[in-house]
DNA sequence: TCAAGACCTGAATCCTGGC
DNA sequence: CGCCAGGATTCAGGTCTTG
């Protein structure tokens, strides 16, 4: 990081190591081996060790970081608030903590505790008195103009989405959600700007800010990560229309907000939709909006605005107006909702 | 709290003071600064100057608790990590961070930031290895019959349970609600435990303890709030029936030894036991002894150990792992063990 | 082919008492 | 304190197997 050139990045995201004590084994109540983080990469002898390497890398990342922009830090109560504490003695300024709690956590097998269902981010400026990016509205779309809160709700990166190597094995042990990265990279950074990720691993952070058009450099020590991000990388492709990155104002309504399932990935950014009669067609933006030409005119929106625009309505409910083509078949994005709800509950 | 005798409180909770302004020391008045130096150089005093108060009432609330206690810090981004990370360096070791969503927060009103709907509490005990308490079956139990996850969504306090004096106006800026407090009492303290709060306020803590049974002290330096503290906490009514007290824990049930199947009948010996999968067998000896033939050799032993000697492991539940027949059907031989202790009732 | 159920796994500071 | 043995303990989501 000390050879980037000062103040040359726009944003920085950090996942630092933390393992500082590894016990035995542990296993589950059926008794087989759960497959904990062991990494050689992720192990300290005590707290003086983490704070000189935390206290180094944070002032790294301050020499590099432009006076504007601003520093994400996600950790776990094991070092999040030595992580917390040397930043702000560096002079970061906090403007927010953000909970990210996992919808689908691993249980406390031997019940001494409660479940540990959530990780911490710290979200900071440079100094108390800058001009950072923040994407209020942006972030309020995504919300179902709702503000956006300090609590996430977002599950753990698993499935299809999970890097795997060969034997089916996952390729990194902390590999984390897009969606998460999606919601940081949308809310702080706008089209172009760079995005510096100094402990890289399996890359999410450049998979996602070249998606969303971001410019990105990516620090890896291990030369099979790196590896495994550059190839995850080069499959990405960067969101086509420039429209749908377009940093928009206002929007509608209720429950499961409908921008969750584009960053859940239920629903790419730019995925048509159609009306009940296939006559007119929308698009799907990254904050969760719509976008669409009618013989009105245009319209963007929520998906309850934009369905009351075209049909010169004064309200409507987009959930049920607005059609998704699923194997030739038309189906209304409600079912998204449905499913997203069940996952949720 | 040094006058308490050392070692002599259960349970800590402290919900300590953050606005900087905590006598002349940590004042910072709003006054234009010179340059950019001069801030940092402020900022610097006034994080050591909250550090130094920080490790003086810890270190006072370490000497108070015993061995065996623990402690719950509650703070907001401002402090959180100042506390955290300055309980660690003095020894404490943190048993989980829990996160208080609050259902109805302030919302930002200058959408700068992400609404800060939540408030972060530290559960730490005395060090690395002691016996804290911890009523997981209780939690559990509050949870609808699954594991308590460490985020919690709790209302803050408003309404009728919001103390105020007689224009109306809240009579304490920060009153925790009583369902925050109920839970954190009922997961780490035993009725007649002595919970100490040393930021007392409204005496939200006192109030709580109170009514769950538990003796408490509280440590206020306003008299105002002392005075108010008092009067809230007399008209509070300890929980009559010591049943709705009772921590249902599973661990206390009395403890049935596998022989004790074979003494009364309920096992003869000779029985065939089962793996899960009914790959293996083993015969019940008259000592209550499991002999097995497979193919890593023969094992002789308690159920427990025969059980993880026949799964090449280091340990094992034998009552969930050997199953019996019973009319057809699989069954695990715990089922023998509940059947007994409802006998013993 | 589909539905039901089995099986696998995820950043985890994860037991306790007696000798 | 170390060692040993008894015995208590899991939720959600995705994938695979079976009928």
């Amino acid at each position: 990081m000390r050879d980037l050139p000062a103040g040359s990045v726009d944003m920085i995201f950090a996942d630092p190591p933390y393992n500082m004590q590894l016990g035995g084994d542990l296993t589950r109540p059926d008794n087989s081996r759960v497959d904990g983080v062991d990494d050689a990469w992720d192990k300290f002898d005590d707290l003086k060790a983490y704070d000189s390497f935390t206290r180094e890398w944070l002032s790294a990342a301050r020499h590099a970081l432009s006076d504007d922009g601003t520093l994400w830090v996600i950790g776990s109560y094991h070092n999040i608030y030595r992580v917390g504490s040397l930043l702000q003695e560096l002079g970061f300024w906090i403007l927010n903590d953000v909970i990210w709690r996992k919808s689908n956590p691993m249980p406390n097998f031997r019940g001494r505790r409660f479940t540990n269902a959530h990780e911490t981010l710290i979200w900071a400026a440079k100094s108390e008195r800058t001009r950072y990016v923040f994407n209020y509205e942006s972030m309020k779309s995504l919300n179902d103009d709702l503000q956006m809160r300090s609590d996430w709700l977002i599950p753990i990166c698993s499935g299809q989405e999970r890097l795997r190597d060969k034997e089916g094995q996952k390729a990194h042990s902390t590999q984390k959600p897009e969606a998460l990265l999606h919601r940081v990279v949308m809310a702080s950074t706008k089209p172009g700007q760079l995005v510096l990720d100094p402990f890289f691993g399996s890359g999410t952070t450049g998979a996602v800010a070249k998606r969303l058009r971001r410019r990105w450099i990516g620090i890896e020590r291990e030369e099979g990560y790196a590896k495994l991000a550059r190839k995850r990388i080069d499959r990405v492709e960067p969101l086509a229309d420039p429209e749908l990155l377009e940093i928009k104002q206002k929007r509608a309504e209720p429950r499961i907000p409908f921008g969750w399932l584009v960053e859940r990935g239920l629903l790419e950014p730019g995925t048509v939709l159609y009306d009940p009669n296939r006559r007119l067609t929308a698009k799907v933006r990254a904050d969760g909006t719509l976008v669409c030409s009618s013989p009105q005119g245009d319209h963007h929106g929520s998906i309850h605005k934009v369905g009351a625009a075209v049909q010169g309505a004064t309200a409507c409910n987009g959930w049920t107006f607005w059609h998704l083509n699923v194997e030739g078949r038309s189906v209304p994005i409600d079912v998204l909702r449905q499913k997203l709800r069940a996952e949720l509950n």
